[in-house]
DNA sequence: TTGAAAGCGCTAACAT
DNA sequence: ATGTTAGCGCTTTCAA
C-alpha cells in the first residue's frame, strides 16, 4: 500500500512537501505540487485517515446509536428512514457513519462514552431511546457532542431533533373535531417516551378547547404495537359504544385498532373514524387507507446530522430543530353519523 | 483522554507492560496486572482503536457498500433487512460496520477500493449493485475482501451470499400449476439483476417440465416497479385474455399486477392468481394478501457479513452461501376457474 | 518554497 | 516478568 513516504522518494522531495502538496496548501511550489499529484495517481495512493485522525484527533465519523433495532420497529421502517437521512447528510457533508445498535443488555457491558471514544467518532447521534435509558444519562454527563432524536434535552454538547407532536395530534383531533365527532378517544403510546407524552398533550388540549370533557377511561395505553393496540381498542370499543372516533400515537396502532373494530363487526370509517399518526408505509397499502398525520422521518435523520456536524463545526445557532406534520385525510375517518338528528 | 502511558506513569510500570496486561497476554504478573486494571478504571480509560488500527493494520470494521439507497427500495426494506442482518453479526463477532451509499454518480469520483482503503475497512460487503455495474470490476480486481449480495462471483478474495431463486421460482411456479393453472405468465425484474436471470430461469423450467410451452410474449419487464409492472399487467390481460395466473419476480410488482387488474375489472384471484416473490411485510398487509415465496433478506446480511469475517479470519472453507425459499400461500392465488369443465 | 524532527497512541520484536 | 526501542502513516511546528 502506496504511503506519502513512497510518493516522497519517487518525486524527490520530502513527506512534508507531500503532505502539503496533497492537502492543497498554498505554500508549495506549482511545478512540485503538479508532480507530486502525478506520482500519486501513478502509484494509486490513497491516504490513509487512521493515521490522520490519530494526529488529527478527528476521525471525521458520526456514530448513529440505535437501540432495539431488531423488534418490531422493521413495521414502521422509523429507523431505516432516520438512517437513510442521516446518511445522506452525512456523506453530503464529508463524513462517515458508523452503526453502533444497542439493546439494555449491551448498555450493561459497555458505556455510551465507551463505545464513542472507542472509535473515536466525533459525534453521536442518538435513537430509539426510552426516557428511562441507562444510556441517556451517559449521553449528559459526557462531553462526546451528541444529538438526540425525539427526546428533548439541551446542553452545551447535547441537541435534539424532534417533531412538533403536540401540535401534530392537535392536526388529528381537530380533524376528527370537524368531521362532527365529539366522543373521541386515544390509543397512545408507552409513556417512557416522550413523543407519547406530547401527543396525549394535543389530544387533551384539542378537547378542551372545544368544552369537550378528557374522559381519562377513553385513554389507553398501546405501547405502539400493533396487537396491544388491537386488544386496547377491542376493550375500549366493548366498555364504551359511544365512541365514534379514535386517534392512535402511531399508523402501526391504529392499523391494529382497526382490525378490532373489525373483529367487533364494525366498519371503519363508517362506525369509527380512525386516525394515525407517522404516514408509515403500510398506512397507504392498507384497506381502508389509513387517515394520518405525516411525519418527516428521512429529515428528522438528516436534520440530526445536519445539526450536529455543525455543532462540531462550530457554525452553531441553536442545538434544536423542531419539524413540521402535515393531515393527510385517506379512507379511515368520516363524518360523525349524527343518530339524533 | 487517558492514555497508556497514563496508565503506565500511575502504575509505575511501563506503557509495554500495560498493554500487556490490558491485552490479557499471559506473561505479566497477577499482581501488576491487577493494579493496572484498577487504575485504568481509576482513569476512566477507553483504548484508541484509531492508533491499534494503524499499527496492526487491521481496524474490526466491515464497510457495507449499499447502492441507490434513497430509491425505491424504502417499499421493500431490503436494505434494511440486509443491513440489520449484517449488522448483527458483525456486532456479535466484535467488529464494526461503517456504512457507505453510493450512487452512480459518486462511483466516479472515488473508486470501490479508494473508498475501502482510505477508512482501512478489513473487508466490505456490496449490496444493490446492477451486474454492468462499474464498482463490480473494480471488486474483483481489488484485493480487498468482500462479499457480494446477490451476484454470483467468486475468486480468492471475493464471495457471494444469494437465495436459490431458481428453486423458489419454480415453487411459484409449480403451486400455480397445482392449482390447475396452464396459461402462467411472468413480470420479470429488468435484467441487470442476477437474481431476474435466474428467476426467469426457474419459470421456464417448471413450465418446459409440464410440457408447457414458454410464450415469450407472456415474459413483461416490470422492472422491480410497482409502476412498470401495473402498465405491463395492463398490456398483458388486455392482449391475453387467455393468461389466468402471473408470476412476478417481486411483490412489489405483484401488488402493481393485482391493482392493474382490478383496474379491468377482474378480481384476484377468481380471475387471475397472482404470485410474488421476497414475502415483504406490505404483502401480507395488502388486500387480497399476497401469495408469496418468502426469502429471509435478513439471514443474506448476516450470512453475507459471517461469511466475510469466516474469510478475514481464514476459517474459510468455501466463498458461497446459498440460502432457501419457502412458498406462502395467501389470498391472490386459487384454483383455476375450469370453464371447459 | 522546502525539509528535519517530533509526536499522535498503540503494538511488537528484542533485550534483560 | 518487565523494559527499551522502533515504527505504523500522517500532520505540524520550527528552521533554513
Amino acid at each position: 500500500m502506496t504511503t506519502i513516504k513512497d510518493i516522497a522518494k519517487v518525486a524527490g522531495v520530502s513527506i512534508t512537501t507531500v503532505s502539503r502538496a496533497l492537502n492543497g496548501y498554498s505554500d508549495v511550489n506549482e511545478k512540485t505540487r503538479k508532480k507530486i499529484m502525478q506520482v500519486a495517481k501513478d502509484l494509486n495512493y490513497s491516504p490513509n485517515t487512521l493515521a490522520r485522525s490519530l494526529v488529527m484527533n478527528k476521525s471525521k465519523t458520526i456514530g448513529l446509536i440505535v437501540s432495539g433495532m431488531t423488534e418490531a420497529n422493521k413495521k414502521d421502517n422509523f429507523t431505516f428512514e432516520v438512517l437513510s437521512g442521516a446518511n445522506d447528510c452525512i456523506s453530503e457533508r464529508d463524513y462517515d457513519l458508523v452503526l453502533f445498535s444497542t439493546t439494555t443488555a449491551k448498555q450493561r457491558e459497555k458505556t455510551y462514552s465507551q463505545l464513542c471514544r472507542e472509535r473515536r467518532v466525533d459525534g453521536a447521534i442518538v435513537q430509539g431511546m426510552k426516557i428511562d435509558d441507562p444510556y441517556l444519562k451517559e449521553v449528559i454527563e459526557s462531553d462526546i457532542p451528541c444529538v438526540l432524536i425525539d427526546i428533548p434535552i439541551e446542553s452545551d454538547t447535547v441537541g435534539y431533533v424532534t417533531t412538533d407532536n403536540v401540535l401534530g395530534a392537535r392536526k388529528a383531533v381537530r380533524h376528527l373535531i370537524e368531521l362532527g365527532h365529539k366522543n373521541i378517544a386515544m390509543i397512545n403510546g408507552h409513556n417512557q417516551a416522550y413523543v407519547s407524552i406530547k401527543r396525549l398533550e394535543g389530544y387533551e388540549k384539542s378537547l378542551q378547547e372545544e368544552g369537550f370533557p378528557v374522559n381519562q377511561s377513553w385513554i389507553l395505553d398501546g405501547s405502539f404495537s400493533e396487537e396491544k393496540a388491537y386488544e386496547q381498542t377491542l376493550v375500549l370499543l366493548r366498555n364504551h359504544p359511544e365512541v365514534t372516533a379514535l386517534f392512535c400515537a402511531s399508523d402501526l396502532m391504529a392499523l391494529g385498532a382497526i382490525k378490532a373494530a373489525k373483529a367487533l363487526g364494525m366498519d371503519v370509517p363508517r362506525n369509527l373514524s380512525v386516525i394515525g399518526f407517522d404516514d408509515i408505509l403500510l398506512s397507504s397499502y392498507s384497506t381502508p387507507q389509513l387517515s394520518t398525520v405525516g411525519q418527516n422521518i428521512f429529515q428528522l435523520g438528516y436534520q440530526a446530522a445536519n445539526l450536529l456536524i455543525d455543532m462540531l463545526e462550530v457554525k452553531t445557532k441553536s442545538h434544536v430543530c423542531i419539524l413540521d406534520t402535515e393531515l393527510i385525510a385517506r379512507e379511515s375517518t368520516c363524518k360523525a353519523q349524527n343518530d339524533q338528528d
